[in-house]
DNA sequence: GCTTAATATACCTTGACAGGCATATTCCGT
DNA sequence: ACGGAATATGCCTGTCAAGGTATATTAAGC
């Protein structure tokens, strides 16, 4: 995928640059279509492959919440080294000496 | 990972909210925390664990080549849709399998 | 010290996946 | 229509990951 940013490719292109032979690398442009990652058109007998943007928004929604918890994660820590203990998950039972 | 975004857990309570074998949960966590995207306080005989944020840092960069990508697909998309109103016939698509 | 709670590790089995080779398919040029 | 180029698919194999059971380890309470 990482080579696909910079334009579509051939299969015989990413089968040179990345030292694979050709069925495999059709083999991971189809699962890789299959899961809407990329899309191909048609050129002679060659087939382009490109990037689908959207799946791409879809890993960044997912990724969100974790954004925020990297955001807030500086004034988290200060705090945290002020109070230790917060709120426990699960019940608790009793310290001792 | 989700699941440690709201707080940190203990390896008992993702086991329950995982439906899975404890054995099981704490060998997710094991690869989780060596690939530094976890880590663990111990408390008496549980191991709380919890998020780590700069992993999800380094996923954030490796996206960021996509991202453009994305930004830049609305404009594209548009000159698309002004091709298609007057819509000469490409190449012929032809489907089989 | 012994018991119990919580978690980690060892070992095993099953299933998925990647990669290769051989072959089928698609499509152009002649 | 045919040959060749480019790509796709089928089949096979080795590797690896995930999950489970059984057991070890760690820590606390008594």
């Amino acid at each position: 995928m990482s080579l696909l940013i910079s334009s579509q490719r051939s299969v015989g292109e990413l089968e040179r640059l990345l030292h694979m032979t050709q069925p495999t690398v059709s083999k991971h442009l189809r699962v890789l279509r299959d899961a809407g990652f990329v899309e191909a058109t048609v050129d002679a007998q060659r087939r382009l492959y490109r990037l689908t943007p959207e799946p791409l928004r879809e890993v960044e929604a997912w990724l969100e919440p974790f954004r925020q918890l990297w955001s807030a994660h500086v004034d988290a820590l200060e705090r945290h080294l002020d109070r230790m203990d917060s709120s426990p998950p699960e019940k608790r039972k009793k310290r001792k000496r």
